[in-house]
Formats: structure tokens, C-alpha cells, sequence
DNA sequence: AAGCCGACTGAGAACGATTTCATTCATGCC
DNA sequence: GGCATGAATGAAATCGTTCTCAGTCGGCTT
């Protein structure tokens, strides 16, 4: 047995009504205030949020529903989000869908039981189509990866710019045969895919390009593949699983990097600075992606009817030693160069 | 306006009642049933958790305060927490501290005030010991971190033991002047501490320590301190991100691992076994301890009154490269031997 | 001085579900 | 055939809070 806000208001000798208006906003001469405030360190007192949110209709709380805990993209961005709804006064209820559309929809439907006011999402591909025809009853907001366009307030990174932007830099850095590697669960994959594709074809160069599972074990098996027909000088890809597969399986093939095979892909995680030579990659900006995504919602909120807004953000291309040196020009510079980096 | 359950009953022409125990487990006839859930279908209903957990006095929520989400660790012992809880029909409330006591102070209010059935815990140092004299008015399991003995129960590394294995390996190897580098703000890293102190005075060697912030940067000015007076053979560190940070200063001070410094560690990240030479860690069961801790939290929330438990499981060392060769000794082998593990 | 205004307070309804209690109805038993 | 039994259903109370409404009281205007 709990105690509840009467028995706070009988210990300060007041109604219940008081109690709750000289916790709330409501005007209390400060006496009062003072006899609750003090009752209630008395008794020990905790609101019941699930009384406080039936009554008032409004939970206060956003739902933010990923597809990987466990990627630090995700993590990042999430760290972001709670930041800035914890200063919106909101909380945060975090789901995990591991890629999963029978999870995501689950959590989809609890949200709307929880009456979370809005939601943010990154959706996948499954989940990102069925959301045209069976949309929300509350606000979305989509990040990272592409929902039916014109539905819903979304903030995404260009991704066809940032992998058409690896794909420029290889070339430019001499190589020629580049091929691609890409997850196939979100839409993030194959826009990153169709820049790939767009910039090799801008170069008159033929693409070489796979879609897999974002699994180590998949891009282990994928590079296998897209050795098939001879080795490619580079490879890309859209994630940073796939990175790692392709890392552990081009040191298994006995690969030196970026000598036999230069490597680049996305996020700039702790370990592709730390391995030698360090990959090259894009940095996506996860701190301006949560705010982004936490203001466009609550601006839907204020204003429900507002046109819907899609905000793009650039990443940082982080240059390092997996991209340096081509081998067709006869340049024996095989030193590394300093890190550097540019925005896109 | 949401719809509710009366107008669920209005379109099936039954009360609210008989809705209520249709969806739920009342004795209905199947075809009131039948009728009542293409009510549902047709009206799009979807219960209101608030109302269902005011009237019904249970969240079935736990709570899972953590501090710090972007460690892998945390991430991992998540998932499983998740998992366990998914399949014993409760859900769980993620929330994240960064280590800060007062957000931590205030998670655990609100989840008092989300009446949740019952907490799992990382506890930092400082909400450890204030424990003690205002325990939250639920259940609770700890995890990582130990709290006041005796009263909560408890799934725990062998901290002492697991540092301990480290500075034998370490000796075994022949190396004598072994530093170490501590959290300073979870209880995990003063016992790891003391672990390593009293494998020190076994061998007779003397300890070198020194408790640090985790975080990178602190583990760099860390590094210089320890190397103050003479630099140590070896450094093992009870954190992955300040192994991290021992790593970026070594190579910054120009070190070979391990010819010139050996390192070794806690938590087998993927980046431990990607940088050259791979570095020597004690990995922990995280899915081993999540499902732990979940089924310690549902025993106690059966029976109260069982004796308090404490749980201590193992961890498994992976030897890599970064522990190899001891320089005193004048063996020549630099080769790194292929990475190996022992249980503790 | 009467009336009015504003600030404060309490009584009670309401939020949307579950659950107790009472009622109905069919069935089985003697 | 009458009565007890039990299942199925509905009416209404209830969870803990907020909020509307009405009422009190002191001070201010005319």
C-alpha cells in the first residue's frame, strides 16, 4: 500500500485538490505550500505517473524506437535525443527492434497503448513502406533512413552525396576498380548504394556492388564474393559491421591495406582509428542528428498542420591510411599521410 | 479523442466489462468473443496502459538504470536483460546516468513514480553507498557494481579475482613492474584495484596505482603520471575506455607493445582484437550476466523474503598479442603467439 | 456602506481501464 | 418439479490524480 495524495492531504490538513495544486502550478498561498511541501517529505510521497497521465491525457514522453542498441551510431544519437527531450521536459522511452519489422511493429503498437506524444524512428525497409498505408495515430519523425517521401518530418544524412563522395576521393586518389558493399535491412543502404552506383558511372567506371545482411559474418561471405571475378583495387561500404567483416576478412586473405585493397565506409568509430593503417570514413554527425530530429518534433507538436520537412546534414569525410597510395600510378609513396578530413 | 473501451462495447453491443474480459482472461463465451475483437478491429482500439496500470496497481515494467550506455558492456548486459524480461512478460525502462549521481538520484525517483515491479542497478560509488540508508521502496538487483553487503542481491564479476588472473598472467610472463589504472567512479574499479594490489604483494612486487575518471582523456594524463618515476614494464587498466586512452598515449609516446610496454585490460571489445597487436582483456559474460540479474529480480519478486543472493560469475581472459614477450628475460621470440583464452 | 472583484480553497466529477458484486439463465440433482 | 449450482454477463465501484465549479473571505470601488 502506497501512500497516495490524501493521505498527503491529511497530513497537512488540507484537500487533496491543494496538494496537488501546490505541487502543480496551481495558485497556493505559501503557507500552504509550505504545510504540503512538508507532509510530503513527511509521508514519503510519489505521484503515481500513471494516475497524473490518465487524468491530464498527455504522457509527457516520447518514443524513440532503433533498430541496433548496439551500434554506436545509435547509441550516439540516442545520448542526443534524451539530451534535448530531458530540456523539453519530456522523457524517453527507448526500444531496440534488432532489424526486426515483427519487433518493430510490436513496439509501434505499444507505443500508441503508452500515448507517447511523438516518436522517432528508424525504421526498416519493411516497416518503412507499411507506414504509408497504416501510419501512426502521433507524431514521427524518421532519422536515418528513408521513409514514403512527403509523409513524414525526417532528418537524414546525404547519402548519395557522402558514398559518391568516397567513391570521387578513391578515384581521385587513383583507383579505378572500386567495387561496393551494402546492408540490405534499411533504406540507408541503398541510398548509399545508388550514390556508389551514380559516382562510378559520373566516372565512366563499371560498379561492382552487393547487398548483404549488416552482419560481420555477411561482409565476410560478401567479399568473398565480390573477389569472385577478380579482386577490386577498393571497396566501400555503408556500415560499420560491414567494415569490420571486410577488415577481418581482407587480413585473412592476407591483404595488405591499403597496398593490395583500400578500404573506406561509414561511422567514425573508435576502432577504425586505432587499427593500422586507420580507415578512412564518414563521419556522421550524431549529436545534430538527435537535436534535429528531437526540434522537428516538437515543432510538429506545437504545430500539427505545419508542412512536413525533411532536413539533410552533411557528413565529414575522415581521410586516413586505408585510402592512401593507388597502385596503378607508379607513386612508391607508401608513407601514410597525416589524418585530415572535409566536410561534404 | 482516443477511442476506449466503451465505445469498443458500443460497437459490440456487450459492456465494458465483457470487453475487458475478452481481451484479457475472463470467462467469455466464443462468440461474444468473436464479436468483441472485430470490435476492436473495426474501431481500432487500443488499450490505454495508464488506465490499465492505475486500476490494475501493477506496471509489469522494471526498471534498468545503467551508467553508461555507450559502453559495450552496458549495451550487451542490456539486451540481455531485455531478452529475459520479453519472455517473462514485462517490460523494461532503459535509462542511462553517465556515471552523475544526481541524474542517477533522479532515475530512481522516477521510477518510483512509474511503480515499476522492480530495479536492476550499476550503481555508481557515491548512489552505492547512500543505498544503505534510503533503499527505493521496490526490488532490487545489482549489477557490476557492488552495493552495501548484504542487502540486495547482487551479479557481480570476480573483479579481484579477474585482475588478480591479469597480474599472474603478467608475471608468469615475466614481466615486474606492472602499473595500474582505475576507475575512480564505480565501486567495479576499486575492486579491481584491489585485486591487483594483492596479486602485487603475493609476487612482492610493489603496486603502482592510480584511480582515474574514465574517460580517455583522463586515462593519457593517467599514463604520464604513472610513467613519472620510471616507466612500468606493463600497465593493466580496469576499463575499456581507459584502455583505450593507455593505448593512444603509448603509441603517442612512440611505445612498441609489448616490447616496449606491455597492456592487458578489461572488456573484449571488437577493437581489442582489430589493433596490432591485439590486446590481452578479461571478457565478460554479459548475456550470462543480464539473464542473471533478470532471474534473480523475478525470484525476489516472488518471494520476497528469500535470503539476500549475491552472484559472482567468471570471466575468461583472452591473451593476445599486446602481453606477448617479457623484457628482462632475453628471449628473442617477438613473434606474437596466436591468441589463446583460459575460463578463471 | 453595499457591492464587487480577485485570490484562495474544497467538493466532486472525470480520465479509462479492471474487478467485485449482483443478476440472469440454463442445467443437474434428488 | 423444485431447488441448488455454476457460468456468463452487466452495473457500478475503484485506482490516484487533475480540473472544473462553486463557495468563502478580505479588500477595494463608488
Amino acid at each position: 500500500m502506497t501512500t497516495s495524495i490524501k493521505d498527503v492531504a491529511r497530513a497537512a490538513g488540507v484537500s487533496p485538490a491543494t496538494v496537488s495544486r501546490a505541487l502543480g502550478k496551481g495558485p497556493v498561498s505559501e503557507a500552504l505550500r509550505a504545510q504540503v511541501l512538508e507532509a510530503v517529505r513527511a509521508t514519503g510521497y510519489r505521484p503515481n505517473l500513471a494516475a497524473r497521465r490518465l487524468r491530464s491525457q498527455e504522457s509527457g514522453t516520447i518514443g524513440l524506437v532503433l533498430a541496433d542498441i548496439g551500434n554506436p551510431f545509435f547509441t550516439g544519437v540516442a545520448r542526443a535525443v534524451e539530451a534535448a527531450a530531458y530540456e523539453a521536459g519530456l522523457r524517453v522511452l527507448l526500444c531496440n527492434t534488432d532489424e526486426d519489422p515483427a519487433r518493430e511493429a510490436a513496439y509501434l503498437a505499444l507505443m500508441q497503448e503508452e500515448r507517447v506524444a511523438g516518436l522517432i524512428l528508424a525504421p526498416t525497409r519493411a516497416t518503412a513502406e507499411g507506414l504509408a498505408e497504416a501510419p501512426p495515430a502521433m507524431p514521427v519523425v524518421l532519422i536515418d533512413r528513408p521513409g514514403p517521401p512527403g509523409l513524414f518530418d525526417s532528418v537524414l544524412l546525404d547519402n548519395a552525396g557522402a558514398s559518391a563522395a568516397l567513391v570521387d576521393y578513391l578515384v581521385a586518389q587513383g583507383y579505378r576498380r572500386i567495387a561496393g558493399l551494402f546492408g540490405q535491412t534499411s533504406g540507408t543502404g541503398v541510398e548509399r548504394a545508388e550514390g556508389y552506383r551514380a559516382a562510378m558511372a559520373r566516372h565512366g567506371l563499371a560498379p561492382a556492388l552487393r547487398f548483404v545482411l549488416p552482419q560481420v559474418e555477411a561482409a565476410e561471405a560478401g567479399f568473398a564474393a565480390l573477389c569472385q571475378q577478380g579482386r577490386p583495387e577498393a571497396m566501400i561500404t555503408s556500415n560499420s559491421l560491414l567494415l569490420m567483416g571486410l577488415l577481418r576478412a581482407a587480413r585473412g586473405a592476407g591483404l595488405r591495406i591499403p597496398a593490395d585493397l583500400a578500404l573506406a565506409g561509414f561511422d567514425n568509430e573508435p576502432w577504425t582509428g586505432l587499427v593500422e593503417p586507420g580507415i578512412t570514413v564518414i563521419e556522421q554527425p550524431l549529436e545534430a542528428i538527435g537535436r534535429q530530429a528531437m526540434a522537428l518534433l516538437l515543432e510538429r507538436l506545437r504545430t500539427p498542420s505545419a508542412p512536413v520537412r525533411k532536413v539533410m546534414l552533411s557528413g565529414r569525410a575522415i581521410l586516413r591510411g586505408s585510402t592512401a597510395s593507388a597502385p596503378p600510378r607508379p607513386q612508391s609513396s607508401t608513407k601514410t599521410p597525416p589524418p585530415s578530413s572535409f566536410t561534404l
